[in-house]
DNA sequence: CGGTTTTGACCGGCGC
DNA sequence: GCGCCGGTCAAAACCG
């Protein structure tokens, strides 16, 4: 398995470049949802590579998450080979997978970017804006926002919390459908949306905005392993 | 029967 | 002003 991750959070963003997680650290949140419950400690035994990168804000939104400037060879640049199911982040220079501040980066414009825009960036800066302009005068806080990439089968793996899904949606220039998810925790408005890399099918990308406000649910025994980090990123 | 998924409709911003 | 686009809604279908 293989998990490349990158951030963007207004607080934390300032210091990150890539992560660099102890060897005993768990993995990454990655997500869970009701059908294909498929633990962590499962996922990691898959014989592949994780990764997991976070990422500074780019003031170039060419080189923004999911552009398709950034090569596939680029890409692996990113991965960092593990054994067993320990993960073990590196820094990288080559990131160019770095997420843009959410407004540069939601304002890539649609035209031109062709596929470029696999996250519905710039949807989600149109929604931003709107909010925006509601609350007049206030500046709207900004949702943090993680996101990574993970080779796997199955597009809907498990962070230790509860996912509904409320809509999916075929993106232009896209092969496979884009998912979107939220929290089931009363009071949480944290959302997700995964899809396929369109260049590598084998590729899930997953990205979660915001923060939740409560523990991971503990239904299950692999909840608890990634509950640590989840509140390490949250 | 309650919770989840599916899916077409709708919304609002942007580009032309 | 219109069409396109991504994100969300919500009714219906599905499932345990």
């Amino acid at each position: 398995m293989l998990n490349q991750g990158l951030f963007d959070d207004q607080e934390m963003s300032t210091q990150m470049g890539f992560f660099s997680f102890a060897p005993n650290m768990s993995m990454p949140p990655i997500h869970g949802s009701g059908c294909h419950h498929q633990s962590l400690k499962t996922l990691t035994t898959i014989p592949s590579s994780p990764t997991l990168a976070a990422d500074v804000p780019s003031s170039n939104p060419s080189e923004t998450l999911l552009s398709s400037s950034a090569t596939s060879k680029q890409r692996q640049d990113f991965t960092t080979h593990l054994g067993g199911p320990q993960l073990s982040l590196q820094r990288s220079s080559a990131n160019l997978w770095a997420w843009g501040e959410v407004n540069e980066c939601m304002s890539y414009k649609r035209s031109g970017s062709g596929g470029d825009d696999h996250l519905g960036i710039s949807a989600m800066n149109m929604k931003m804006k709107m909010k925006m302009k509601k609350i007049k005068g206030r500046r709207k806080v900004r949702e943090p926002r993680f996101c990574f990439k993970t080779m796997s089968d199955v597009d809907v793996l498990d962070d230790g919390y509860k996912w509904r899904k409320y809509g999916q949606k075929v993106v232009k220039n896209t092969l496979h459908p884009r998912s979107y998810y939220r929290c089931t925790q009363d009071n949480c408005r944290v959302k997700k949306r995964v899809e396929r890399l369109a260049e590598d099918p084998r590729m899930v990308i997953t990205t979660y905005e915001g923060r939740h406000a409560h523990s991971p649910s503990h239904d299950e025994d692999d909840a608890q392993a990634p509950s640590q980090l989840n509140n390490f990123f949250w």
